[in-house]
DNA sequence: ATCACTTATGTAAGCGCTTACTGCCCTGAC
DNA sequence: GTCAGGGCAGTAAGCGCTTACATAAGTGAT
C-alpha cells in the first residue's frame, strides 16, 4: 500500500541512496536531481518507513514515560511537560500507565523498553530491580518523583522543607494535635513530606504526628478522616498527601458538623484545581509538575545522547500556598505564577 | 550492547529461526530444544529488536493518540482510557500533544502515522483535509468529540439532548435570559451543545441566547464573565461550555457580588473535579471519557485487524448533574456512578 | 593535455527479525 | 523391509532503510 523507497527511486530514475540523501540532507545532491526526487516523493505521498529508519540507525527516536495514572492532574501534567520537550527534541512518546496492572508491569515495562531510546519513569510504578536491569541492559532511564537510585538519574521535587514550613504554620496557629493522612510507605514523597513535618513538630515541642495509611484519592480520603474525626482522641489537623486525600477529608468533617479551620485544620499537596475552588480553600503546596516533566525530558535526551556523561539527582523547589483551610487567615489572594 | 538473536542462537547452538519459533510459540519445537533457547535468552538477557519485528512483520504493534492538551481532566482520562484498551489488545500507545503547535501538527501527526498501525484523533487537532490524507495513505483512524467525516470512525459523547434538559431545566427555573459562553466555532461538541440549548430555549419561548467566544479555560471565562456581569444587559444564566469557563464565570459573579444561582445561575460541561467542590457545586454534564478512550481504542483495533469492515458513528450518552449554582435545588446529593 | 581533487551518484552490505521452503529423521502401516 | 507422512530444524529471502565504499564526471592548477 505505502510507498517505499524503491518506488521513489525509480520514479526518479535515481537510486536508493540518491532518496535518502534528499530526504535526510545528509550528502549534498545536486539540484535538478533534488528536484525529482522531491517530486516522486510528492506524486507518490511516500512516507519512511519508521521501523526500518529505526533499524538502520539503530535508534528509535522515541521515549517512553511510566506512570502510575492520569487522573489526577499531577502526572497528567507531568507527562505534558515531557511530551511538549521530548516533541521539541524529535523524539516521539509512548506512555504506558500501570494501574492496576501490578502483575504485568516488569513485561510491559521491558517491552517498552525495547520500543525507546530511553525511559522516564514517574513514582514508584516499577521495582527498583526492574529499573536497575533495564538500565543495565542500556536503557538510559531518569526517574522522577522516587528515591533516587544509586547510578541512575532522578529528579524530585522538595518536600521536607515545604513540609516544615506547612507544619510551622499549623503550630503557629494552635494546631499541635496533627495527623498525616497518607500511606508514607507506598510513596518516596509522602515518605519525605512526613518526615519533614515530624521533625517541626519535634522542634516545636509538639507530639509526634501519628501517620494514617490512606490511598490517594477522594473516597479513601474520606473513609479515613471520618474515623479520625469521629473517633475519641480527635486531631486539630490533618495533614493529607496530597489533596484528593485532604478533599475527601473536607467532605467528611462537613459531614460531621466540624468546622474547617476552625474544629479541624486540613492541608493538602500538589495544589489541585478543586483545591483553590473549595470552600474553604485548601492550603496545600504546589509542585512545578509540568517543569518537572519537562526538564526530565531534557535529563533523558542528555544521557541518550551522551552528552551529559554524570548522573544527576535534582531536587525542584516547591511553594506552599496557604488558604482558609488552615486557618488564621482570611480567604487570601490567589498569587499565581 | 543488546543481544541478537544471532547470539542466541549461537548459545543455544540453534539456528535463528528456531529462536524466533520458541519465542513467537508459532511452530513447535521440541522441549529439550526449546530449554536450550530460554536459557541462551535468560542468561544473555536477551531482548528482541521491536524495529527489527516491526519490520518484519509490517506492523508497529502501536497505535497513536493526538490530543489538544492534558491539563483538565477531560482529555486525560479519555488517554488514560484509551491507553488501558490498548496496552490490553496488545499494542503500544504513542501520544502526541498539539497544543501551541499548530504549525508544526501536520508533520508531526504524519511522522506519528509512520510509527503506528492506526490513529485516534481528539477535537479539532488535525485539519479535515489531513485526516482524510492520512486515512487515504492507509493508516486507519478513529475520531474523538469532533464532527464526523465521511468513510472514517467517529465517537462522540451526547451534546443536543443534554443541552436541551439543561436549557430546559434553566427555564423551568425561571431563568429565561441567558448566554452561550464558548467559542462555538472551534469546537463540535461545543457547537451541538449550543444548537440543543437553543432549540429549547426557542421552544420555550426565550429570547435566543447570546454566544459569547471564549476560550476554554478559567481565566477566559472569568474575564468574558466579568464583561457580560457588568455590562448593561446582565444576563440571568450562563451556560458555559465547559467547566472551566464555568469556573471562572463563578469568581467573575463573586467578585462582581453577585449572588450564584440567585443573581445569577451558572452551569458548565464535564463534571470535573472542581465543579463538586465549589460553593455552590457547579450544574453540569458528565461526560463518559473513560469509556470515550476505551472505545475508540476498540474500534481502532477492529479497523487495523479488519475484523470490523464498515464504518462506524457513535454516539455515548451523557448525564446532567443538577447542583446548586443553577438554583432551584438544595446541594442534592451526589450520585455517583 | 594531465593530474589531483572535489562533487554527485550508484552499489551493496548490513540493521535484527519473520517465515516460506526444504530437508532430515523417525514412526507406523503394509 | 519399504515407504508415506509427520515432526523438527535449518537455509535463506526478504522487510525498507542508512551509509561506507566505489565510481564517474567535472574543476582548476600546472
Amino acid at each position: 500500500m505505502a510507498a517505499t523507497i524503491y518506488q521513489v527511486a525509480d520514479l526518479a530514475g535515481v537510486s536508493i541512496a540518491t532518496v535518502s540523501r534528499v530526504l535526510r540532507g545528509t550528502a549534498p545532491v545536486a539540484v535538478r536531481t533534488r528536484q525529482r526526487v522531491l517530486v516522486a516523493v510528492d506524486e507518490l505521498g511516500y512516507r519512511p518507513s519508521q521501523p526500518a529508519r529505526s533499524l538502520a540507525e539503530g535508534r528509535h527516536a522515541a521515549n517512553g514515560i511510566v506512570f502510575p495514572d492520569l487522573s489526577g492532574p499531577y502526572y497528567a501534567d507531568v507527562v505534558l511537560g515531557y511530551e511538549s520537550v521530548a516533541a521539541e527534541l524529535g523524539s516521539s512518546v509512548l506512555i504506558l500507565s500501570t494501574h492496576g496492572r501490578a502483575k504485568e508491569i516488569p513485561d510491559l515495562v521491558v517491552d517498552l523498553a525495547s520500543r525507546v531510546d530511553g525511559l522516564v519513569l514517574l513514582g514508584r510504578t516499577v521495582d527498583d530491580g526492574l529499573v536497575a536491569e533495564i538500565a543495565a541492559d542500556g536503557t538510559p532511564v531518569v526517574t522522577v518523583a522516587r528515591a533516587p537510585l544509586p547510578g541512575i538519574d532522578a529528579l524530585c521535587t522538595e518536600n521536607r522543607a515545604s513540609a516544615r514550613a506547612l507544619a510551622t504554620h499549623l503550630v503557629d496557629h494552635g494546631y499541635c494535635n496533627a495527623h498525616f493522612l497518607g500511606d508514607v510507605d507506598s510513596s518516596f514523597d509522602a515518605h519525605e513530606r512526613w518526615q519533614g513535618m515530624n521533625e517541626a513538630f519535634a522542634d516545636l515541642g509538639c507530639p509526634v504526628p501519628l501517620q494514617v495509611p490512606c490511598p490517594y484519592d477522594e473516597e479513601n480520603g474520606q473513609m479515613a478522616a471520618a474515623q479520625l474525626l469521629g473517633g475519641a482522641n480527635r486531631p486539630d489537623a490533618l495533614v493529607c498527601a496530597n489533596d484528593e486525600i485532604a478533599l475527601g477529608a473536607l467532605l467528611a468533617a462537613e459531614a460531621a458538623g466540624l468546622r474547617v479551620p476552625d474544629d479541624v485544620a486540613l492541608t493538602g499537596w500538589d495544589d489541585v484545581m478543586a483545591a483553590r475552588y473549595s470552600r474553604p480553600g485548601l492550603t496545600t503546596v504546589r509542585q512545578p509538575m509540568r517543569r518537572l516533566g519537562a526538564l526530565a525530558a531534557r535529563r533523558l535526551h542528555e544521557r541518550v545522547t551522551g552528552e551529559r556523561p554524570d548522573v544527576a539527582h535534582e531536587v525542584l523547589p516547591t511553594r506552599l500556598v496557604i488558604r482558609a483551610s488552615c486557618g488564621g487567615h482570611p480567604e487570601p489572594d490567589e498569587q499565581e505564577e
